[in-house]
DNA sequence: ACGTTTGCGCTTTAGC
DNA sequence: GCTAAAGCGCAAACGT
C-alpha cells in the first residue's frame, strides 16, 4: 500500500472519530431540549430555567476566575 | 413538606440534570478538540478537515432535505 | 466642543447608520412575508414553497463549500 | 400550454422573487456588519455598541407599546 | 500573544 | 400555544 493510501486511511479515521463525536454531542443537546420539554409539561417556564442555568454557569465562571486569581496570587508570593 | 418546597425540589433536580448533561456536552466537544489537535500533530491540516467535516455534513443536510421535500409533494399530491 | 462631544457625534451617526439598515432589512423581511402570502392565496402551498427555497439555499451553499474545498485541497499540495 | 406548466411557471416566479428579496437581505446585513467593522477600526467598542442598539430598540418598542395603550385609553373613553 | 474571522449555540420570531 | 427556522451574539480557532 502506498504511503498516499496510508494517509489516506489516517484522515478517514479521524474524520470519522470526529464525525461519531459530534452526533453523540447532538445527541446530549437533544436530551437536554427533552429534559427542558419535560419541565415545561410540569408546568415550569422553561425561559425563567434557561435564565437560571445562564446564571448559575456564569457564576461557578466567576468563582473559577477568583480561585485562579487566589492561585496566581498564591504563586506569586511563593505560598506554594 | 409545603406545595412550594416540592415545586423547588422538582425544578432543582431539572436544572441539575440539565447541567450534568450540559457538562457531558462540553466533554464531547474538548474530545473533538483533541482529535483534531492529535490529527494536526500527525501532520494533517486541521483546516481541510473542518472544511472536509462541514462539506459531508451539508451534504447530508441537502439529502435530508431532497427527501422532505419529495415527502412534502407526495403528499400535497395526495400519493401516500 | 471638546473631544468626548466629538466621539459622541460620531458614535450617534454609527448608531442611526445601523438602525437605518435594521429597518430597511425589516422591510424587505416583510416583503418575502407579503410574496408567500400572495402565492398562497393563489393557491400554492407555502410549506412546499419554503421546502424549496430552503433546499435550494443548501444546493448553492454545498456547491460553494465544494468549491472551498477544493481551493483549500490546491493551496494544501501547492498547487498554485 | 397545459396548467401545470402555467401553475409552474407561477411557481418558479414566486421563488424568484422570493430568493432575490433574500439576497437584497443579506446586501443589507453585510452593510450592518461593514458599519460595525468601521466603527471598530475608529476606536469604537462593538459590542457596546450592539448593546445600545439592542437598547434603543427595546425602548423603542414600550414608547409604541405606551402609545397603544393610550390609544387603548382615548377610545375607551370616547375621546377619538 | 493578539486580533481577526468563522462556526456554534441560544434567543427570538414566524407560521401552523 | 407549540413547533420549527432564522438571526443574533459569543467564543473558540486560525493566521499574523
Amino acid at each position: 500500500m502506498s504511503e498516499g493510501a496510508v494517509a489516506a486511511d489516517q484522515l478517514r479515521l479521524f474524520i470519522e472519530r470526529i464525525e461519531r463525536l459530534e452526533e453523540e454531542k447532538k445527541g446530549i443537546a437533544d436530551d437536554v431540549k427533552d429534559v427542558y420539554a419535560e419541565a415545561k409539561s410540569t408546568g415550569f417556564d422553561t425561559k425563567t430555567m434557561r435564565a437560571i442555568v445562564r446564571l448559575r454557569k456564569l457564576e461557578a465562571h466567576t468563582r473559577q476566575e477568583m480561585d485562579a486569581l487566589l492561585e496566581t496570587y498564591r504563586t506569586a508570593l511563593g505560598l506554594a
